[in-house]
DNA sequence: TAAATATTGTGAGATTCATCACACACATTG
DNA sequence: CAATGTGTGTGATGAATCTCACAATATTTA
């Protein structure tokens, strides 16, 4: 896949002509991450805007005894990297290879250039810090309001929602995350979401299968959680 | 203060001239509310763009229960609504006034409309999502690793960087919110708030008189509560 | 000013959940 | 295959904090 297919599949760019994106591609560069490696690191100032073309990255962040809360789990075509190019502060989160990924890379001065450039590109990306805006105020709520087996099943819904794939109904999310990520999405331990699993699969709302889970009845499973 | 003089004050306006400042204030129209008063219901469609022009409003988010979580309080110069214009979902969050307050509103075609015109209005706009998404982020660790007294300084700290004032070091807040806000912005009990501050006035960190509180030696206490 | 209402303070018990400590399962490697 | 590593399951315990109940202030209203 060319530069350009790959940016035309990115929500912020899909307004643009073929020749628009080829501009913005010829200036993107690649590089590549292993898994566990750091892309970004916490409190250095952020100079690039990032688009993932392959693999999985997680957006965290370490309090100063380690443990660790993950904000998000980015996939193929989504960005990251933005925040501090368009506020000038510092960067506010860690960014890890969640498995061994590929990013194409846009400098700052680029960036920031397109976005006067073209108008589409700045709506396009006010939309999707609006979701996700939207998103953390649920992530919000449910810390604030929810106990752990609702923030956990939440937390699985999120999944769903990203990575499952529907059959009849139900929602099987493949390769689900260790209990450890988990537990840091859903703001509770370890322990507990071993426990909560097991006890979603007694009530048979969801069934386990190695390292995959189905939920049953997705629709009525997210209203129960939500 | 006329429209224009309003619009002046608010961040995503600031780089416009005066006539175009006019026309957009042309196309505004003031409401006024009384305390208490639903300004937005979550789940309606949101079809306008608010600039607060006086008074105060809170952004809530209720539990099927009736418990509630304080997303934010804005003030003067303040805006909302902005972000189911953005992405076309419903509304998130619901809006009341905290006090009597009066604001400006731009249809939502307007809204567009300017946005498409005027690219320094969307960076700028782009500039305080991300500034909101910083603070969200920041939120969701500290219900996630924090302890209540850990979230309740948390909370005060928020509250004294939007509206307190500096005298040699420490910062005062006049009219602090009522425990049970804090408690639902820090995502905890009112008991528990009130427990805290007491705890936080013996270790000499604070000192309440009536309703305004004064963090001693305000950098010092940011330290050590993030 | 007295009465009514709203807000804050505080003790005690109940509850949720984090933590610790291991056992178990499974995969990988020498 | 033994041995080691990595992830998961599970009981026991204790700490944090929610909840309930009511007392004590503070503020508003009649």
């Amino acid at each position: 896949m060319s530069k350009t297919d790959h940016l035309r599949n990115v929500p912020i760019f899909t307004d643009l002509s073929d020749s628009d994106l080829n501009r913005i591609a010829s200036k993107m560069v690649s590089r590549d991450y292993e898994k566990g490696q750091m892309i970004l690191l916490e409190e250095s100032t952020g100079e690039t805007f990032f688009i993932i073309t392959s693999g999985t990255v997680k957006v965290t962040r370490l309090s100063d005894d380690g443990r660790e809360v993950i904000l998000a789990l980015l996939g193929e075509s989504d960005f990251f990297g933005e925040m501090s190019l368009l506020d000038g502060e510092g960067r506010s989160a860690n960014i890890v290879a969640n498995e061994d990924a590929e990013v194409m890379t846009l400098s700052r001065r680029d960036f920031l250039e397109y976005l006067e450039t073209y108008p589409k590109i700045a709506i396009a990306l006010l939309e999707e810090l609006a979701v996700r805006l939207r998103k953390s105020d649920q992530q919000i709520e449910s810390l604030s309001l929810s106990d752990s087996e609702q923030r956990i099943g939440i937390t699985l819904i999120r999944l769903a929602e990203e990575r499952g794939t529907i059959k009849r109904g139900d929602v099987t999310v493949q390769n689900l995350p260790y209990q450890q990520d988990i537990a840091n999405m859903a703001g509770t331990s370890r322990e507990t979401v071993s426990r909560t699993l097991k006890l979603l699969e007694d009530k048979k709302l969801v069934k386990r299968n190695g390292s995959d889970i189905t939920i049953f009845n997705f629709n009525t499973f997210r209203q129960s959680f939500s």
